[in-house]
DNA sequence: CGCAAGATTGAAGTACGTCAATTCCAGTGG
DNA sequence: CCACTGGAATTGACGTACTTCAATCTTGCG
């Protein structure tokens, strides 16, 4: 649970106690395999998820047999607060390469709700933020040209992945195939070796075993055009040691009842 | 206020009690002249507005001076539910042409909120919608070409627009600018015109003084390769005269607390 | 060792964008 | 009623960032 805490601390202060009871609401945690489903287009979700260990995408399949994809999920991230709403998925949930995730049961989160607070809060921000992020990549992929939008993307990993501490100083483990970055960005995996081979050449990236290391990440980011804004984070370059929560607690408005 | 009753009885049942409740909640309507902002990146949203009548984007200013649009709004659609919880909106809310906004007092809302039941439930899924929609642009600007990318944005159009009541047997009131549809598909304007041209010697649509006449919705769906499960209507092609509520009534599961 | 999936590279095609001119049209003032 | 104006629509010629196809070369893994 470690990683979906540090995650909500950008967002709002979370107790002990809080974190507590959220450890409390995992049912189950299962580990996915290579390539599994965590849920299905079509699927009616009966728990609420969370990815502990690995990456995960949202996709939808295409009519010529090809996949988009829609989302990344990095370790921290919920995958659908919201199912059971809605009658069904209208996208999938796809685990790239193994990973570990925490089935809640949604009861038990119903009551964690009720209690209302700031943990609420949190995850309610939380939510937000997958949107901001959404039409963040809208604009990614519909403006800007391939190099930039490969190196936007590469940015904004590296925000999100510093906020639950799995980056190191230059860089970060990138376990994705250029397939599924292809997916990602609309382009084709031939185009995203070739700019992944122009970035490298203007020193600005280099992928290596899945190994990312970003020489200058405000070089890349100027060459982006990247505004980490959208992430709404507290701590744009957060600091691994967790924070003493007593710094930030009472700082935050309640969110009382205006949760939505 | 007929529009959003009109569009929340797509994922629920509200009763009149709700709809008058919710008509109590506003506080203000105002005329936004063409052009004109309802709400601006960096800004902290003070009040939640519903769009009433008009059009309206959500967009970013681009670095070349350009903008990107990452949503369309029509009558009936709420332009900042979740504002206030984040710092600042991380994008802007313009308006197209002339339009008429609501202003809802945030504490008038809240009260609402606590009262719980199937107007929540309802206006919750119509968040769930947007970012459902989103992901759908997502996948039309990433992988569709341009054609069908127009055309998968004209059938998502209908249906919206149906479900509000906005649109007649065959075909709606399109006020927008080729400037502006570009904008939106990721497209040059240039471009549209051509495709709109293409699109017209088809015979899918024709496009004459903003007003949209499709001959064959059916055709235009199947060329445009659209499935309109990710707007989670209820009713597919909304019939225009308001449904007896008593009809549907009680079939909804209760939203509970499980709002999340 | 051998197989399958991914990565890499080259050559050729194409769906877009860019630039630039012209035309259309609603609104405005005379 | 008509000329004037500025934004939008339209059209053509041309350039290019991407795709497609296809081959080869790695890499991880049973």
């Amino acid at each position: 649970m470690d990683v979906l805490v540090k995650k909500l601390r950008q967002f709002a202060s979370v107790s002990e106690a809080d974190a507590q009871a959220l450890a409390d609401a995992v049912q189950d945690v299962r580990l996915v395999p290579a390539g599994g489903d965590i849920i299905r287009e079509g699927d009616k979700a009966a728990h609420v998820h969370l990815l502990l260990d690995g990456w995960a995408v949202r996709y939808k399949h295409l009519a010529d047999g090809g996949r988009s994809i829609m989302a990344v999920l990095v370790p921290g991230d919920i995958c659908d607060v919201h199912a059971g709403l809605l009658r069904a998925m209208d996208h999938s949930l796809g685990v790239v390469g193994e990973a570990e995730v925490a089935y809640f049961s949604r009861g038990a989160l119903d009551t964690l709700f009720e209690r209302g607070g700031l943990l609420t809060k949190a995850l309610f921000c939380s939510t937000l933020v997958d949107e901001a992020i959404l039409r963040e990549w809208l604009l990614n992929i519909g403006r800007r040209p391939a190099g930039e939008r490969l190196a936007h993307l590469l940015c904004e990993l590296s925000l999100r992945l510093g906020a639950v501490g799995l980056t190191v100083e230059d860089g970060y483990r990138l376990p994705l195939s250029q397939i599924v970055l292809a997916d990602m960005l609309g382009l084709t995996p031939v185009h995203i070796n070739r700019t992944l081979k122009t970035l490298g050449k203007a020193n600005l990236v280099s992928l290596d075993k899945k190994e990312l290391t970003i020489p200058n990440l405000e070089r890349l980011i100027d060459f982006a055009g990247f505004d980490p804004s959208y992430l709404h984070q507290l701590n744009n370059l957060a600091d691994d040691r967790s924070p003493s929560p007593s710094k930030r607690r009472g700082q935050e408005p309640s969110l009382g009842s205006s949760w939505l």
